[in-house]
DNA sequence: CGATAGTTTGATCCGCGTCAATTCCAGTGG
DNA sequence: CCACTGGAATTGACGCGGATCAAACTATCG
């Protein structure tokens, strides 16, 4: 049985009034946006900021389900694993991004940082002790789990019924969508092509193909294998529609 | 733009005291369980309840998402289109089920019964009323979403990493599982080959051959076309497990 | 019975996977 | 600064799993 390879401790910063959550810099953009200061603080006493290094795990597949996550900076990709070892990431998470909460006693999938990511870390019986006292928070959390469902839907959608070169399309303006609403000039690839194979239900070598392909169509610009332009976006999201 | 062709006004039996919850089969079931006979009457001044023939749609994928349904019978199909007709089903439904709550405006998918079906039809205006004031039914939906979003993620494995028997198999089981725990002497498929393909991200050939190839192994028996029998559980349970 | 839609089976095709060979690039040390 | 190195990414040749096309079979319902 896999346990997780990040043991906390030792990279935990306590969230003290030396690092209190009123400075958080993503806090307008996560669960703890509608909470009062005094609930705030309270909160802050169910866990502590984690630091992650790239490549680390918050938790693997089959851990205990006794931490939850909110992540604050960085990159987490979440995954599942096939027995023989045939892997399916499920998501990215970013900044503001809520993680890890579970119907059951171990998670579901594996949580681990692609780019260096820091992370709120609860206690998750400390953490649902809170939560029963605050429904909006409960409410809040509702919400995001719901937009998660829509997000896996059209997961399922992509991956059941769309070709290689509409997965990507539909990946690219994904990322698009997320990386802020900016006019994305240029478009971050955190993630390696193993990690777009996984995601798109691809082999490498078809996500680099196809990525060409869009290239050579003129519909993206590569910059560096990890940052990308995209040139025609009416063209991509027609693609990525189908 | 989709109009749903369930206008719900002649099917609708007022949930009256000749049909009170209280006599509802599926109570222990769904999201209801946990409320008090006061909050339940007034739960019910929510909505009603609709007959569904087969064939009928509760709501399209871009209708005004200003229903809800608890699922009391039968089942519900849910799907979404691409826009050149490419189908996928995102799932199904079945009775003691909740379905349509959206973070949108428009729901992100259709709700389609393939048998017969009954379901309660909340307004969701006044069903988000009477939840605000009942945070422990917000739990309850809420943990109801995070298992929705498990399924989800187990969907999107299997469409991205199995192969054509693994997923027929990862399906059989799937439906043995919620058809009743009972040991599932006869398993019920009521919904068609093609239903089945588009769940499965195949075609109904291909569903077809994989079925016949269970049967020529011995896994399962075929008893007409809408029924089998699982022979070999745990061969079955390999195989879909990759 | 016949009509029609759904299902099964067969033959062939093609998109993506597999295997293999470069090429690219970040990091390291001279 | 360049040379070296190992992992990641790209590109090419070929094969296979599942799609497509076509035909026969079967269930349901008048």
């Amino acid at each position: 049985m896999y346990m997780s390879d990040f043991s906390g401790a030792e990279s935990l910063l306590a969230l003290e009034e030396s690092h209190p959550c009123h400075d958080c810099a993503v806090r307008h953009l996560s669960m703890c946006s509608g909470l009062d200061p005094g609930d705030l603080r309270r909160l802050r006493l169910c866990g502590a900021l984690a630091a992650v290094p790239a490549g680390k795990a918050l938790f693997f597949e089959g851990d205990p389900a006794d931490c939850i996550f909110n992540v604050t900076a960085g990159v987490i990709r979440l995954s599942k694993l096939l027995s023989d070892g045939r892997r399916q990431v499920t998501g990215f998470k970013f900044a503001g991004d809520f993680l890890g909460i579970a119907e059951e006693a171990e998670h579901g999938f594996t949580a681990e940082a692609i780019a260096p990511a820091e992370a709120c870390r609860f206690s998750r019986g400390r953490f649902e002790d809170f939560l029963a006292g605050q429904p909006q928070l409960e409410r809040q959390l509702h919400l995001r789990a719901i937009k998660d469902l829509a997000a896996a839907r059209d997961q399922v959608v992509m991956l059941g019924r769309k070709t290689a070169s509409e997965k990507l399309a539909s990946f690219l303006l994904m990322l698009a969508d997320r990386s802020g609403g900016m006019p994305p000039h240029r478009l971050s690839l955190p993630m390696s092509r193993t990690d777009i194979a996984d995601y798109l239900g691809l082999r490498i070598e078809t996500v680099s193909r196809e990525l060409s392909a869009l290239k050579c169509a003129g519909l993206v610009r590569l910059l560096t294998q990890h940052e990308l332009q995209i040139l025609d976006r009416p063209a991509l999201a027609a693609l990525a529609a189908g």
